[in-house]
DNA sequence: AGACAGGGGAGTG
DNA sequence: CACTCCCCTGTC
């Protein structure tokens, strides 16, 4: 176990921002898998306590090591992403295994969050392994290769998008997946974009959830309401057009002002605390 | 009951 | 670009 005292971090807004799905709540407690580690995790003010991994990877993990408030007083660029600031502040992206994340954001499509926790809950359970933390029981995400029967992968509920699941399976070599990290942004994207089932969203999320590129700007059907709403004066604009500007406008971490304005637009949007009313 | 869309993507024209 | 289909499921 460990403990280490945080700022600027909020452990509920980071883990409920749709990054990573398999999290469970007991309590005060969030139990959290990802990969091959399962650990459990809770805040208290400025201190957060977690069992199953170490400080390392706790501040890895959550990159607590990022310059939150600069980085916040960059995309800080108007009153709308303002407010969203204002209420989910110490949001953080948080540094996920590439593969698992890659899976994630295919099964994803097209879908919502309790259903792709469905999906990656029966995957985990069909091809991984079993860990326990007191006492409790989950299963640790299988690596590439150990995906690889697509009744199974239907029975998980991944409809159409087993098949894109069972050839990223037979084909990703987690080594090149990794070497990303290194290449420039559109370089990173093209490369994920080859893989089938893997679009302009989804290699954006990659890249930005796991792979380091802070600057990807994810456009959802939400993030595209949203920024059509506050920066086109609600007419329709191409997912294309929306991403140019979410960088151009929010520049370096383009992607944590996507994070903030999905979660204000999901939650907030439609229940008359509108942005505009700023 | 039946249509519809949900944090997309691929294939076609 | 604009369209259609893809599996499935909750919702109206």
């Amino acid at each position: 176990m460990g403990k280490i005292k945080v700022k600027d971090f909020n452990l509920t807004h980071t883990l409920d921002c749709g990054q990573i799905f398999r999290i469970n709540r007991v309590n005060d407690w969030y139990f959290v898998n990802a990969q091959d580690n399962f650990f459990k995790i809770k805040q208290i003010r400025n201190e957060i306590e977690f069992h199953g991994v170490d400080k390392e990877f706790v501040v890895h993990f959550f990159s607590l090591n990022e310059n939150l408030p600069k980085i916040l007083k960059e995309i800080n660029k108007d009153k709308y992403i303002e407010k969203s600031i204002d209420k989910y502040r110490g949001l953080r992206l948080i540094k996920q295994d590439p593969w698992e994340c890659l899976i994630s954001f295919i099964c994803s499509s097209a879908s919502n969050i309790p259903r792709i926790k469905s999906k990656l809950k029966a995957l985990s359970e069909c091809f991984g392994k079993k860990i326990t933390l007191d006492g409790v029981c989950n299963y640790t995400f299988p690596p590439p290769g150990k995906i690889n029967d697509y009744g199974k992968i239907m029975d998980a509920k991944t409809g159409f998008r087993a098949r894109y699941i069972l050839e990223a399976n037979n084909t990703i070599d987690t080594k090149h997946l990794n070497s990303l990290r290194t290449q420039p942004y559109n370089l990173a994207k093209n490369e994920l974009k080859k893989i089938n089932g893997v679009g302009d969203k989804v290699a954006d999320c990659v890249l930005l959830f796991s792979l380091g590129f802070n600057q990807a700007f994810p456009v959802d059907t939400w993030i595209k309401k949203t920024v059509q709403l506050l920066y086109f004066d609600n007419n329709n604009v191409s997912n294309d057009r929306i991403r140019e500007f979410g960088l151009d406008y929010f520049g370096a971490h383009a992607g944590y002002a996507q994070q903030y304005l999905f979660m204000y637009s999901r939650n907030d949007l439609n229940k008359g605390s509108s942005l505009l009313m700023a």
